[in-house]
RNA sequence: UGCCUGAUAGUAUAAAGGUAGUACGACGGUUUUUGGUACCGUUUGUCUAGGUUCGAAUCCUGGUCGGGCAACCA
């Protein structure tokens, strides 16, 4: 018996494709990137999607840039794309560009424009707007609608050939002027734009728009399920209409609600505003919904699918919370971080019955989720100890399982302490806490009587390196920065980075490998940023571990 | 005022006319050399008004509420 998941409604169409025989049970599925910036978890699900659409129906996935607007795109970005999706685990059939069509697009309008399908417009912008109508009137012709096909024909190519500025004319579909899908008035299906493309360069001045170009790219590649979000229903008829009038395969279009994730935004446009206005420090900033912002942030791609899973699929409008995607990743990395200490907010800590020139070497395994601990690391230990400074209270409350004076806690894979006293500066900040140890007590080795609620984690002074650590927190104030009154960028939250450069950790840290996952003991999961140097060493806090403590 | 969509615990997502379930969150407990993990338990839901039916989250009708649509963007 296997345990029965319940299928998503793609999930069920596919199958009864499958069972009806369509296509003869070939699943081709695309991911359709526009290169005009970063991948991010709203990608994220789509990609999961339609890879793990395609992989579970034993299909494939076409991997396609939605290349048809040069001044928006660019190189950058389809080099980033590319390796957001290999990151994220997905291999594509075949790396595709909607430019590799234009010829092929190129004569589809032809075939239009013979068929008496497609026109050539000398109107505005503006004036196009205008005739078009309003949802409840109907749209009017021009004078341009009712050109023979053969003076279209030659004005097509003569804007192909260059002999008119951008704006100067536009080839329309003609539809229908009166349609309630104001998408089918009569859409334009190619504009002029004399601009550099990164793939064709300068071969081009007329590019096909979105709708002339997806569903003939789709029909071309044979995909069998085309999915989108739901803001492409409108476009559907129109998708449909094209592929109709100019006879290719008969691809379908499914529409599926976007992921919204609170306290974030999840726009391009917006991300990218974030970006160049300096808000953050670059696509890539750990604290960017993006791809790449998660990846230096130090989630895996396995709590990214993990998580996209868990979301599920639908055609509702939905608002996930963050702390669904903090969930995935706590449970990858609790099964693949290794443990280390860390001291973020340093005080001192004198054990005063420890010998003043001795260390001593401790044992602390990787990773206690796994069988033999992964192996493990050694730890020095010395009389003098930076402890966390919120693990010490001059007067604790009850339930205080950590330290004050008389009370007494283990040092993780060491000793039991108990504290005796404490030193005040002329401010009265504490700056040293007195302790006794039991030698008897040895991590491993304990004969004493003495059972303690709290452990605490420590590094040895005469032993610690300095690393800078950056903790990160939600980007927005609000959950939904973008519904906002005002403009989103007013509810930036201004802490949402703080930076420890004083942080001591354990010496093994200090050959910490870049993309590793480490879980520094008590205080979260933290990674090594890409500006790291063995010179300065930089971690990020991926996610805190969860606290169960409700402080009083 | 038109057209297209959608509505199930706090958030997501199942139940294809027959016991409203699952996950995350929250709360409580057990275990613990991480106030973590693991394990156990509790909590809260079918937008609304009618109708069909032995029986409705599901089918029908009306309403309410949310989202989208009038870019030479995708």
């Amino acid at each position: 018996m296997s345990e029965e998941r319940s299928l998503n409604f793609l999930e069920e169409i596919v199958e009864e494709d499958l069972r009806t025989g369509k296509h003869g049970g070939r699943i081709l599925t695309r991911f359709p990137p526009e290169p005009n910036g970063y991948l991010h978890i709203g990608h994220a699900k789509s990609i999961c999607l339609n890879f793990g659409l395609a992989l579970k129906y034993g299909g494939k996935t076409n991997l396609r840039f939605d290349d048809t607007n040069p001044v928006k795109e660019d190189i950058e970005y389809v080099d980033s794309i590319k390796e957001d999706v290999k990151w994220l685990g997905f291999e594509w059939a075949n790396e595709l560009y909607a430019s590799d069509y234009f010829n092929q697009l190129y004569d589809f309008a032809v075939i239009l424009i013979k068929k008496g399908l497609a026109y050539v417009d000398d109107s505005s912008a503006e004036e196009i707007a205008a005739q078009k109508g309003t949802p409840t009137e109907a749209g009017t012709p021009n004078q341009f609608r009712g050109r023979s096909a053969e003076e279209n024909l030659q004005l097509f190519a003569e804007m192909k050939d260059g002999k008119y500025p951008d704006g100067a004319k536009v080839l329309r579909a003609k539809v229908d002027l009166a349609s309630p899908n104001m998408h089918l008035r009569d859409p334009l299906m190619y504009r002029i734009k004399h601009a550099h493309h990164h793939r064709t360069g300068d071969t081009w001045c007329i590019y096909p728009m979105y709708d002339f170009a997806h569903g003939q790219s789709d029909a071309i590649e044979e995909i069998t399920h085309s999915i989108c979000t739901l803001e492409f229903i409108p476009h559907r008829d129109l998708y449909n209409w094209f592929i109709e009038q100019l006879e290719i395969f008969p691809s379908k279009q499914y529409e599926f609600a976007r992921l919204n994730l609170n306290y974030t935004v999840m726009s391009k446009r917006k991300l990218l505003q974030l970006v160049t206005e300096g808000h953050v420090e670059d696509w890539d900033d750990p604290r960017m919904p993006t791809i790449s912002g998660l990846r230096r942030r130090g989630y895996t791609p396995a709590s990214i699918r993990d998580f996209c899973d868990r979301i599920g699929v639908a055609k509702r409008e939905n608002m996930i919370d963050v702390s669904l995607l903090e969930f995935c990743i706590r449970e990858d990395l609790n099964k693949t971080a290794w443990r280390r200490m860390a001291v973020l907010d340093p005080i001192k800590m004198v054990i005063t019955n420890y010998p003043e020139d001795e260390t001593e070497t401790m044992f602390g395994e990787n990773n206690p989720e796994v069988e033999g601990g992964e192996g493990g690391r050694d730890i020095p230990f010395g009389r003098e100890l930076w402890i966390e400074r919120e693990d010490f209270m001059e007067e604790p409350p009850k339930k205080f399982f950590r330290l004050g004076v008389g009370l007494s806690v283990r040092l993780k894979s060491a000793y039991i302490v108990t504290c005796n006293s404490f030193v005040k500066d002329a401010e009265g900040n504490v700056t040293e806490i007195h302790c006794t140890y039991l030698p008897e007590s040895k991590s491993g080795h304990d004969t004493g009587e003495l059972k303690v609620k709290g452990t605490i984690h420590w590094v040895s002074v005469a032993h610690a390196k300095t690393a800078e650590v950056r903790l990160y927190d939600r980007l927005f104030q609000v959950e939904d920065p973008s519904n906002e009154d005002n403009d989103f960028k007013e509810y930036l939250n201004p802490n949402s980075l703080r930076i420890l450069s004083n942080a001591y950790i354990e010496n093994d840290l200090a050959t910490a490998i870049p993309g590793k996952g480490y879980q520094f003991i008590r205080k979260g999961y933290f990674t090594l940023d890409k500006h790291s140097t063995a010179d300065k060493l930089v971690f990020n806090r991926t996610v805190t571990l969860k606290d169960g403590w409700v402080k009083k």
